[in-house]
DNA sequence: CAGATGACTCCCA
DNA sequence: CTGGGAGCCATCT
């Protein structure tokens, strides 16, 4: 059923999804990162409860989950981000490494009282030295 | 009060 | 890849 969670937690949960560009996507826990005091749950509960006259103010289909899918049901979601420029492969997924929103701006983080995303994590060392495409 | 349930994620078999 | 379990929170039965 619906969960309506601590107020102050949601609106900042929103805050941080706003941040979020066309064209690109975070994680659940990309999100909760950034709020900070939540976890991915969290966010996808907060989401699951985004009022109708904020859904078009808030892109709640940016974000997806770790494995690059999606959680919703139905095709919505899909289609939506399609529209935005979003590819899927063949399982269905968003390659996150290559759509994955980079993060909130510093400043706008600093004001506001959000984190940072932790950078990207880099390849194995194992592909280090054998693919150097450059 | 216990159990079920969601737009999660990680870990292990 | 599939499946189960733990950890997480609030609300509803």
């Amino acid at each position: 059923m619906s969960t309506p969670l601590d107020r102050a937690l949601v609106e900042r949960i929103y805050l941080a999804v706003e941040q979020v560009p066309r064209g690109v996507v975070a994680t659940y826990g990309d999100i909760a990162a950034i709020v900070g005091g939540c976890d991915a749950r969290m966010v996808g509960y907060a989401l699951n409860e985004v009022p109708k006259d904020r859904q078009d103010r808030v892109p709640w289909q940016r974000i997806i989950n770790a494995t690059g899918g999606i959680s919703t049901r139905g095709s919505r979601q899909r289609d939506i981000l399609e529209a935005e420029g979003i590819t899927f492969d063949l399982r269905g997924r968003v390659d996150l490494s290559r759509h994955r929103w980079h993060g909130p701006d510093a400043a706008w983080a600093t004001a506001h009282g959000f984190h940072m995303l932790p950078p990207p994590e880099p390849p194995p060392e194992e592909q280090q030295g054998q693919l150097r495409l450059f």
